[in-house]
RNA sequence: GCCGGAGUGGCGAAAUGGCAGACGCGACGGACUCAAAAUCCGUUGCCCGCAAGGGCGUGUGGGUUCAAGUCCCACCUCCGGCACCA
């Protein structure tokens, strides 16, 4: 009976913990604290992934490990409960999206629970629950009720916004608009892509080629009325406040880049009316140089944003976005038509396909000029759709001569190129592409400047001129917060209506005390004709409330699923409070999170959004600190186990992999019938004919899916947790391998056995174990896997970790005598990697549960150091020999121990010593001649 | 195209500029067994050699250094991300 049996000991122990909640975590922590968090999952239907655990024991590890230190350890678990998945399968089958995600929260409980994590399960949250819901729609309102303050680059209450006189004096109306256009939660005209057919509106990713992924229906885009958060008012501070948290650099990059502040000048195009364009130009200067550089551009002006005003005398077209609003009042009567189809062609293209056909530029000649602001030249403006609408201002003025992409353009449309810069040192070749920094020609004044001098100059000089004035932009857009669904949180808005029941376009936010808006009970979650959220065909009595005698339609639009995600963290530290989001005193003594851990494809939207989140709460007084996560770390992918993959000829020979035709169909080859010859594998009885060796990333369709149920019950929980740890650097992509798994429980059986007696009936102590006094050796075993298990932890190298441990194991295993002084250290050390094998252990040893609380073992430095070293000697850098040596031998007498070995001796004879290296404790090394 | 990351035994991997391959898998040999499994012990980078020993070896080519998997330069391959942001 008393082998190792992880299905009989692992329950047993998740109920103790659970009946003496073991892991519950005080409201506030008592000395040292650490928040360790996990990404917490989308419930989805296929249950959990291996991929879900690696970054989950990772974590568990280090909050046990911690909890062992003395530490208030903080590790709580939720789910990310609302999205579309449970949507599609409400419109497939019919059942409501709640009933499925809480049929999956609880597979996904179940699965965490049989992995044993020392989660607070008192502190389990859903974004969907409706007293998290309540949270998530009083942080909308913040968001609401905040205007972004400029000057002082901080969020502050709506009703701190400066009101102009000459707003104040157009009454109560205009100044509610006025507010509503500063508020970070704003409504605006946005363009989506809208599938007529499958009557949704669908994301980028969604559409491909133009038309459906699913379906191959055609989509348009259309401005439809959307919410947006205003999160470019905080892309600087989301960038530069980076540099205080402990992030991977890589992760820091990414968000950067995608902020991708640029800096540059905003200039002014007159547009030139047909005929005598010259006078009309002369005072629209003149009028510029006394009135200055409007706050918004007039009709009368095409105002572009450039990088590189240094090019202007390079100038030689511009060119708008298909959706810029002046391109009906430039194009030509001749030119009408031919806009017209190019405009409704690009309206059919996703922002995605554009970008796709990078290759080919196209574009059409809107008939119109503008005039050069410095060289008073004509300019004609061209239609394309390499210029993005949702960018600077929409419209370029191109330089083919110091651009790629005006460079590409100019040469199929065969537009003039005029070089400017010349690179510093050389000369460039004029009429050719040059895009670095350079020297300034035909420019006017300014030849002979370089580029940064010259940036600087004719920016102050646009300024003083009124044509231009120095500009910032970002990459990064506002954020599109509403989505056409169901399953998501409802908006706390109402929208005001007028007596013939159609909105008015004035809103207004729900008080504090009627949240949550719930959503309603709806028989249909399919979508309609129109793009009208399900939401909009509620029964009246959700969709019209009145307020103070007036009526409202409730906004019909949900949250998109990345808002729970956003402040989810604020919320396990307090999860029952009925009267915060989070207690103060809690998150001051709680935030930041210390470990955050979690999957890379969350590097930049979750992390940018629950940032800026939680800026705005931090400057709104809500929040202590302004950054929310501190330590980041991205646990790599799992991979299908290895596959070899060889190819078969339509006759059916087989192909060497190298020379394979594309009608050639590939076909798995065991393991066992291949070898590896050189740089590559072939075949065993072929060995001409090489195949493909890889791992997969894992997929349904693949078949190469590892179900972590099924591991469990083959190898047990902590088998999986201890291989998973074990399979390499956490951070690393790494390929799955059962008989990896099985070597790692190989270790756990040979723990049991170190322990256990394994032949008696009951678990019982190994005759092996006993009361001596350990040796010096082991005490030196013990002590320097303490020290490097606890340095590993804390690096979260835990595949070293786990091999140090190994080395123990191999060590006492042979032992006929094991001291029960050093078998009980090392259960505690063994028990943040096999909890429930420790818990056992630990029980078989007599000791009082649980072994998870118990001290970790103290490192006595004593036992790290050596009393005599061996060194290598080299002799001009080959190894040839070895000398032991005392520890705190200094170098002279290192060097003659190294001399004295016979074989050193025997090479050095004869020979010139030119030089001896000797590095105390470390090594020797004669260069001789 | 741009930006990351990675290339080390048959495989997963380890290595503050100082003995390359710890630990695990696999393989081979041995003990136990009637036998097998399990377990325990041993061997295992490649080549030459009976051995002692020697040579080669961390994607490729150069460089720095007494000493390079590790630092520098150039390149190749694979993986991931971004992709007309003016």
């Amino acid at each position: 009976m008393p082998r190792y049996q992880p299905a009989r000991i692992e329950p047993k122990w998740q109920s103790w913990w659970q009946a003496h909640d073991t892991f519950a975590t005080p409201r506030l922590p008592s000395g040292r604290k650490r928040y360790v968090l996990d990404m917490f999952p989308y419930p989805s239907g296929d249950g959990l992934h291996v991929g879900h655990p690696e970054g989950y024991t990772a974590t568990d590890i280090v909050a046990r490990f911690e909890r062992m230190r003395g530490t208030s350890v903080m590790h709580p678990m939720g789910f990310d409960a609302f999205g579309l998945p449970a949507e599609e399968h409400a419109i497939r089958t019919g059942t409501p999206p709640r009933e499925s995600t809480a049929r999956n929260i609880e597979t996904f409980r179940r699965q965490l629970k049989m992995l044993g994590f020392s989660y607070d399960w008192g502190r389990e949250l859903a974004t969907t629950d409706p007293g998290y819901v309540r949270w998530t729609q009083w942080i909308f309102l913040v968001l609401f009720d905040t205007w972004f303050d400029p000057t002082t680059g901080r969020g502050r209450a709506i009703a701190e916004l400066p009101i102009p006189p000459e707003v104040s004096a157009a009454g109560e109306a205009e100044v509610a608009r006025h507010r509503d256009a500063h508020r970070l939660a704003y409504q605006s005209e946005a363009p989506v892509n809208w599938c007529p057919a499958l009557g949704t509106v669908l994301a980028n990713e969604e559409v491909i080629g133009g038309v459906s992924e699913r379906g191959g229906h055609p989509v348009v885009r259309i401005p439809l009325r959307q919410w947006m958060l205003r999160i470019t008012a905080y892309a600087d501070r989301l960038e530069q406040e980076l540099e205080g948290v402990d992030w991977p650099a890589s992760i820091k990059k990414l968000q950067s880049d995608w902020i991708g502040r640029s800096t540059g000048a905003e200039v002014d195009f007159f547009i030139a009316p047909p005929g005598a364009h010259g006078a009309a130009f002369a005072d629209w200067s003149a009028a510029r140089r006394g009135g200055g550089f409007p706050q918004r551009p007039g009709h009368d002006v095409i105002r572009v944003y450039t990088t590189r005003p240094d090019t202007l005398y390079g100038v030689t077209y511009l060119v708008v976005a298909p959706e810029h609003p002046l391109v009906d009042a430039l194009t030509t009567a001749g030119q009408r038509e031919a806009i017209a189809a190019y405009r409704e062609a690009a309206a059919r293209k996703s922002d995605l396909d554009r970008t796709d056909l990078a290759k080919e530029k196209t574009g059409v000649f809107t008939g119109a000029h503008c005039i050069h602001p410095l060289t008073g030249a004509p300019v004609p403006v061209w239609v394309a759709d390499y210029v993005l609408a949702t960018y600077g201002t929409g419209a370029i003025m191109a330089v083919p001569a110091h651009d790629e992409r005006d460079w590409e353009f100019a040469r199929t449309f065969g537009l003039d190129v005029i070089t400017v810069v010349e690179p510093t040192g050389g000369h460039g070749h004029s009429g050719t592409l040059f895009t670095g920094d350079g020297r300034a020609i035909h420019s006017g004044p300014y030849d002979g400047l370089d580029t940064r001098t010259f940036i600087a100059r004719v920016g102050a000089d646009l300024a003083a001129t009124g044509l231009g004035r120095p500009a910032v932009n970002y990459k990064l857009r506002d954020w599109l917060f509403s989505r056409q669904r169901f399953w998501g949180e409802p908006f706390p808005i109402l929208h005001e209506l007028g007596p013939d029941g159609q909105p008015t376009g004035a809103i207004r936010a729900l008080d504090e005390g009627e949240l949550p808006v719930r959503l309603p009970e709806l028989t249909d979650y399919r979508p309609g004709d129109t793009p009208d959220p399900p939401l909009a065909r509620a029964s009246d009595e959700w969709l019209v409330v009145e307020r103070d005698g007036r009526r409202y339609r409730r906004e019909t639009n949900t949250m998109p699923q990345w808002a729970g995600s956003c402040w989810y963290y604020l919320r396990f530290l307090d999860p029952n409070n009925s009267d915060r989001f989070v207690a103060a005193d809690v998150e001051r003594a709680w935030m930041p999170v210390d470990l955050y851990i979690g999957g890379a494809e969350h590097a930049v939207l979750h992390l940018l959004y629950a940032r800026f989140w939680h800026k705005v709460l931090y400057d709104r007084g809500h929040v202590s600190c302004p950054e929310p996560f501190g330590r980041l770390v991205n646990q790599g992918m799992i991979l299908g186990e290895m596959e070899f993959t060889g190819y078969r000829s339509e006759k059916g020979g087989w192909v060497s992999a190298e020379q394979r035709a594309e009608a050639d169909t590939p076909a798995r080859v065991r393991a066992d019938q291949v070898e590896k010859q050189g740089e590559h594998f072939v075949l065993r009885d072929s060995p001409r004919t090489r195949v493909e060796s890889r791992a997969y990333k894992m997929s349904k369709s693949r078949g190469n899916v590892v179900n972590p149920d099924q591991v469990v019950r083959d190898f047990g929980a902590d088998s999986l947790r201890l291989y998973e740890m074990f399979m390499g650097p956490l951070e690393a992509t790494k390929p799955w391998s059962t008989t990896g798994v099985s070597g790692v429980r190989g270790f756990l059986d040979r723990c049991w056995r170190l322990v256990v007696d394994e032949r008696a009936e009951d678990p019982v102590l190994a005759p092996q174990v006993v009361d001596d006094q350990p040796t010096d050796d082991q005490l030196r075993e013990l002590h320097r896997t303490a020290h490097k298990v606890t340095a590993d932890i804390e690096s979260l190298s835990f595949n070293t970790a786990i091999a140090r441990m190994m080395e123990f194991v191999n060590v006492f295993t042979p032992l006929d005598r094991r001291p029960r002084a050093v078998l009980e250290p090392f259960v505690t050390i063994l028990a943040p990697f096999a909890p429930h094998l420790a818990e056992e252990l630990w029980e078989v040893l007599g000791r009082p549960a649980p072994v998870s609380l118990a001290a970790w073992p103290a490192v006595d430095e004593r036992w790290l150091r050596d009393d005599v070293v061996e060194v290598p000697v080299q002799v001009n850098g080959k190894l040839r020999g070895r000398v032991t040596v005392p520890a705190d031998a200094d170098t002279a007498a290192l060097e003659a121990a190294a001399a004295a070995d016979p074989r050193v001796a025997e090479l050095l004879a004869g020979k010139q010593v030119v030089k001896v290296v000797a590095v105390p404790g470390r090594m020797v090394n004669f260069v001789i001649r």
